[in-house]
RNA sequence: GGGAUCAUAGCUCAGCUGGGAGAGCAUCUGCCUUACAAGCAGAGGGUCAUAGGUUCGAGCCCUAUUGGUCCCACCA
């Protein structure tokens, strides 16, 4: 066994070398396993838009910390990684790449459009994949799929087809969102609302027949040149006479109907509104209800159309201008008032979208909702943090129709053909043969393709062979946990959950994990715009996979968000060191001996101390890992490797390791307590840090193949020893206190003194042990006396009063009794309260009564330790004032 | 307009079902002690936003208030 390790942990050196080796040896690979249960999730596909962010860094190291915990408890643990198409942001990319070469997206035809972005599909996703990797990801890549294969692609025709069949999905003439930038329908979800500051125009409706005119009040001026009515609400006394009458539609001279709806607000603006049927949904609504006519003024570019009269070609910004500017001439602008309020505007490319009615097609949504609403409210489906529950339900419960039909290239074409001759709809799985109402056989493709979710909604079944019914599907679904961020609960697992139910009659995992955002020290969140963002490739190369894992981790509650800043990694990579440093130590020391598994009586009290603690810390961690507590359950690893085990248990060995031959029995059980825990601790952290884990667990458990495939450790009731915890709790005040007093006092750890503890209770003193060789290491002392009174130590000894003890650290110099007086004042304050605060407590009698028993037997027993600690005070106090008036 | 969430040490945040306030970073002091200076030892620093309430006991539960963030929503 060779031990020349580095002092300080290089993680470049080994990351890709231990992932070749997981590759290699297949250990990411899941193939049904009737004799084992399976543990399920997907990966939510990365856009291959663009390289991957500190949000899917996140994303993954979440999953993969479930994936290899679960794995590591036996469990037949798949994770299906891929990559998702992302229809519009692609299209968008790929046009965008192509115009900086010259080249128009029109021109260059859909073929040729579709060969190009399959291409940067490849380099994409490869480039995902690569990342993926980087970060220690243990999915399966033998089955690593994307939203536009064979098997996805013909789930996504599946469902259009069985959806359309059952009624579900139609195709109508709607009002709709529409991004005139990528000329295209988007649905409800892809639409951000943002707070905007514009006006209210007012503006004069001459009243037909009248010399009135009605006031109206508009945010968009433009809008009138499709104006087919004004609305007043029924109720309202100001317009009660002219309901009925027709007003004069300046500019457009269209006279159009006054109506009354209850849809109009009295109290908002003037209390009449212009209906626009084809540009507003309420406006659609109203148009509806009065048989209002539609006058689209649009163009797919949102520039005014040859409805819109003069104004045709304008932009409809431009046209804003003008017509404001004309109304004001016509003496029909009475006012003009800012008023901020919200627009519609694409998520991807932050446009304006422009509602229009339009044919598409859309998912009647009421129906399919019902199940997934139900999945939450009976506990089927879970979420954590639970409060994204009311999220969830909340949309479910006011969903609309899902329009689902895009007009770009990029994507799922939607499986709807049309009859050449009599323009007959046919659904079908590939190219109908013959027209079902005219027998004609020439059909023509649905220009459209799908919503970009209308695929990752199957990614669950579809990644596990539906609509086949395979092995896998049946063996690993439903999934278990599904890991992502709030930021995509309405975009993708609603439309996850319903389609589960829809196509497999289940949820289609049982538990929803959820994450919150990265963003920047300053809270910003991460955007190429403000060019905040941090590439996780950097970090790894900078600090290793392992500390930026840790980093993501460390500190944060399931949900919430974090920020991220250097000084966090720099810590988590510390802490890499600081394992692999101790391990360092261990391999040194085990190097060339045989090392076997002492008798009980073989252990001294600080190893069935760290035996005992690190038992407990198994049975913590797994607790808070199955309740999704990763943040804590690191921390617990975390402290127990870096101050029970390092700062206290290498310490306390060393004496023990050095002096082997005067102590062979002793140095074996040191030795073998610390590779024991190391393993143990170890596991503990490999789901966290794979990587510094497995590599040092290669080189301590020789016997074992792989950290990563071995068995997570469980609690065992034989290792839990409160006795020893209790020996070294008072060990440890002991070496505290000393330090203490040195540190107070200047005395550095060159100046060595005798240290005289004087106790009298015998179960103290035979815990005291301890306090030999070691004690001498880690406190610098000459020597430790143990004695039950103080003779021979001198007055001027400073002390330290701890629990069932008295410390005396002898100083050559004269001490400042004022000082040492002062320090044993303060501590005599400290006591006096606690003393009161225990003692009020025990007092009350509904304490007494109320509180559980183990509560106040506790209080009982801390009341005795202070006053006995205040009896040593006050006795030291009392030696001080004499041994001060002497001197 | 509806809802969620946050307010804890100088900074960033933990604090699990209510039972004596924690971490990392930063600051100060002393240490190159043969695993680690990416380290060791010690120290300072918090009326847990405010006001009430429930309880033997509240950072945690309830109510209100203030301030911030986010989501949803068809008031033109």
């Amino acid at each position: 066994m060779s031990q020349n390790l580095e002092t300080t942990y290089n993680p470049k050196a080994i990351e890709a070398k231990l992932y070749e080796k997981w590759c290699d040896n297949k250990y990411f690979h899941a193939e049904v396993d009737r004799s084992r249960k399976p543990f399920t999730t997907v990966m939510p596909p990365p856009n291959i838009t663009g390289k991957l962010h500190m949000g899917h860094a996140l994303d993954n190291t979440l999953q993969d910390i479930l994936i290899r915990y679960k794995r590591m408890q036996g469990y037949n643990a798949l994770w299906v990684p891929g990559t998702d198409h992302a229809a519009i942001s692609t299209e968008v990319k790929v046009t965008n790449q192509l115009k900086e070469e010259g080249i128009d997206k029109k021109e260059l035809g859909r073929e040729k459009f579709l060969e190009r972005t399959w291409q940067w599909k490849e380099e994409y996703a490869g480039t995902i994949e690569a990342q993926l990797k980087k970060l220690g990801s243990s999915c399966d890549w033998d089955r690593e799929r994307f939203t536009m294969d064979e098997g996805c692609s013909k789930a996504v025709e599946e469902v259009f087809i069985k959806l359309y069949e059952e009624g579900y999905i139609y195709k109508g003439s709607r009002i709709i969102n529409w991004c005139p930038i990528c000329k295209t329908s988007l649905s409800d979800a892809e639409v951000e609302h943002e707070e905007q500051d514009g006006y209210f125009w007012h503006i004069k409706y001459p009243i037909v027949g009248t010399e009135d005119y009605l006031e109206i009040a508009t945010t968009r001026p433009e809008t009138m040149l499709g104006d087919t009515a004004i609305a007043v609400h029924p109720d309202d006394e100001r317009y009660k006479d002219i309901v009925g009458k027709k007003a004069l539609l300046p500019l457009v001279n269209r006279e159009i109907p006054i109506v009354a709806d209850y849809y109009v607000d009295k109290e908002f603006g003037t209390g009449a509104v212009k209906i626009t049927p084809a540009h507003d949904p309420n406006d659609f609504e109203v148009g509806k209800r009065h048989n209002l006519p539609e006058i689209n003024i649009m163009n797919d570019d949102a520039t005014i159309n040859e409805n819109g009269g003069k104004y045709a070609g304008m932009d409809r910004y431009e046209a804003r201008k003008l017509i404001v500017e004309e109304l004001k001439e016509q003496g029909l602008l009475v006012k003009i008032q800012p008023h901020s309020h919200n627009v519609g505007t694409h998520d991807r490319c932050h446009t304006t979208v422009e509602p229009l009615v339009k044919q598409q097609w859309f998912v009647r949504m009421e129906e399919l909702a019902k199940p997934a609403v139900e999945a939450v409210k009976n506990g089927d489906l879970k979420f954590v943090p639970e409060r994204f529950d009311k999220i969830y339900l909340h949309w479910l419960e006011n969903i609309r129709d899902w329009c689902i039909s895009r007009q770009i290239w990029w994507g799922h074409r939607i499986p709807a053909y049309y009859c050449d001759e009599c323009g007959e709809v046919v659904v079908s799985r590939g190219m109908p043969e013959k027209c079902p109402k005219c027998g004609c056989t020439h059909f023509t493709q649905d220009e459209d393709t799908l919503d970009t979710w209308f695929s990752s909604a199957l990614w669950p079944f579809s990644t596990l062979g539906w609509p086949e019914k395979t092995e896998d599907l049946d063996y690993f679904y439903p999934t278990d946990v599904l890991v992502t961020g709030y930021d995509i609960i309405f975009f993708w697992v609603i439309r996850m959950v319903f389609s589960g139910y829809a196509h497999t009659g289940k949820s289609p995992f049982h538990t929803v994990f959820i994450h919150g955002l990265v963003r920047d020290s300053q809270g910003r969140k991460m955007s190429k715009s403000l060019g905040n963002g941090i590439d996780p490739l950097e970090i790894i190369d900078q600090y290793g996979a392992d500390a930026l894992r840790m980093t993501l981790i460390t500190g944060n509650a399931p949900g919430n968000d974090m920020r991220f800043y250097h000084e966090r990694v720099e810590a988590s990579r510390n802490f890499a060191n600081k394992v692999w440093n101790a391990s360092r130590f261990i391999l040194m020391n085990v190097d060339g001996k045989e090392i076997t598994r002492p008798g009980d009586e073989e252990f001294n009290p600080a190893d069935r101390w760290l035996l005992s603690r690190c038992n407990t810390v198994v049975k913590e961690v797994t607790e808070n890992m199955d309740k999704f507590e990763l943040g804590i359950a690191l921390s617990k690893v975390y402290d127990f490797i870096w101050d029970e085990f390092c700062d206290w248990y290498i310490e306390l060995s060393k004496y023990r390791i050095y002096h082997a031959e005067e102590n062979p029995a002793g140095a074996n059980a040191a030795l073998w307590t610390l590779r024991e825990v190391l393993k143990n601790a170890l596991k503990l952290l490999h789901p966290y840090m794979p990587f510094v884990s497995e590599e040092i667990y290669s080189k301590v458990a020789l016997e074992e193949e792989s950290l990563m495939m071995s068995k997570w450790p469980v609690y065992e009731e034989g290792w839990a020893d409160p006795k020893a915890e209790e020996i070294l709790s008072h060990y440890q005040e002991i070496i505290r206190g000393v330090r203490n007093v040195r540190s107070e006092m200047n005395v550095p750890n060159s100046r060595k003194a005798t240290i005289y503890v004087v106790c009298e209770d015998g179960n103290l003193r035979d815990g005291l042990a301890l306090l030999g060789e070691p004690a001498k290491m880690m406190a610098a002392a000459n020597d430790f006396v143990l004695q039950s009174n103080k003779s021979g130590i001198a007055d001027n000894a400073v002390s330290v009063v701890v629990p069932d003890a008295i410390v005396y650290v002898p100083l050559e110099e004269l001490i400042d009794f004022a000082q040492e007086t002062e320090r044993l004042k303060k501590e005599e304050a400290r006591l006096k309260k606690e003393i009161a605060r225990a003692s009020g407590m025990l007092n009350n009698e509904k304490f007494v009564s109320k509180a559980p028993e183990s509560k106040v037997k506790e209080e009982r027993e801390k009341l005795e330790t202070y006053k006995q600690m205040m009896e040593q005070v006050k006795e030291r106090l009392k030696g001080l004032e004499t041994a001060g008036k002497q001197a």
